[in-house]
DNA sequence: CGTCTATTTGAATGTACTCAAAAGCGGTGG
DNA sequence: CCACCGCTTTTGAGTACATTCAAATAGACG
């Protein structure tokens, strides 16, 4: 984690090891649901080892994956994280994991006690602005089979690792179509 | 825009002129385009009258609206803004408008001078992101009727003074399906 | 090995799109 | 102030992309 934070700031030996001391380490095996909807998000989580991903699940009891979080990337339900109010998404483990976590506490006392913190964090959350406007704009403009293809570009290690129904779920069709779409793009 | 400012952090008076004095005030006039596709974005936007909007053209020049905004919000291509690299937005006026601008380099000396704000834009930069992965999960998860709906509830002075392709587009559909749909909700 | 879940395949359906044409509306200039 | 032009909205018919439902097959895990 200390070398993501380096990406952007520079922190001392010791400012270092207090961000460390503010996290806590765990490690969660597959399947093991690390937030449900409806509960408060307490703490955001750091994955060093293990691929999480965040979804909801609608009336229907369908699963729509939010995001996934591979080694070095933060994963929250940041509705629920920055409001301290229930959410509506889960979070569950892929793949055995490594995580870090951040309380929303602790995160607040990071933002005082070590004032570059917030600069941080706010150029994390800016990232995943643009990585999400980006992916509304692809929703709206592109059909399923090119936001695969942005999609396998994007993330070529990813696709490997994942249940097929969970990409077909982010890029938004079902397992089905996908299948099939799948088997089109194979034909050519 | 003091008043938004402090809804989030507080600042002296002499910071509050500062902050005023980063910023250039403009009028557009309706259909002035702010920013084009592949321009560098350079300046955020905050509205104080009027309204702004954001979109894309695709590749068959169909427009994709990413976001309006009417007074008391900011508006930018963010990608564009935050990389200093061409972007991929337009940005033009919907409806006369007076706008703050505050460009990127004053954006810096504001962090640096008024280490304050760097919270401030740290809380809206997480809101947008919200919002968005909200609509993202909006899109996935509902149909058009249901889009719209919530639109309508959340923005509801906003439907009165936006041309219906502009909302049909918000909400992704084209204004044809949008015009179709309307006409069936009023039966009911 | 058996069970449970994921994937594939097919047929029928539906939601939303395309294309085309008509009607409505607003602004601009004469 | 009216007439005209351009753009938005409406309406209809035909189409396409994607879904639903169902059933068969394949894979993963205890």
């Amino acid at each position: 984690m200390l070398q993501s934070i380096a990406r952007h700031i520079s922190l001392s030996p010791e400012e270092q090891q207090q961000f460390l001391a503010f996290t806590e380490t765990k490690n969660y095996k597959a399947k093991t649901i690390l937030l449900k909807a409806g509960e408060i998000c307490t703490h955001s989580f750091f994955v060093t080892k293990g691929i999480l991903r965040s979804y909801t699940l609608d009336e229907n009891g369908v699963e729509h994956v939010m995001s996934f979080a591979c080694p070095g990337w933060w994963i929250a339900d940041m509705y629920s994280y920055l409001s301290q109010r229930p959410g509506h998404l889960y979070i569950e483990v892929n793949e055995d994991a490594d995580v870090l976590l951040l309380s929303k506490e602790n995160q607040e006392r990071l933002y005082h006690d070590i004032i570059k913190t917030e600069r941080f964090f706010r150029i994390l959350v800016e990232n995943s602005l643009v990585a999400n406007q980006q992916r509304l704009m692809d929703n709206l403009s592109f059909t399923a089979e090119a936001r695969y293809d942005k999609f396998s570009k994007k993330y070529p290690d990813l696709i490997h690792c994942l249940p097929q129904k969970q990409i077909a779920s982010y890029i938004g069709v079902t397992p089905e179509f996908f299948s099939k779409m799948k088997a089109k793009l194979l034909k050519k």
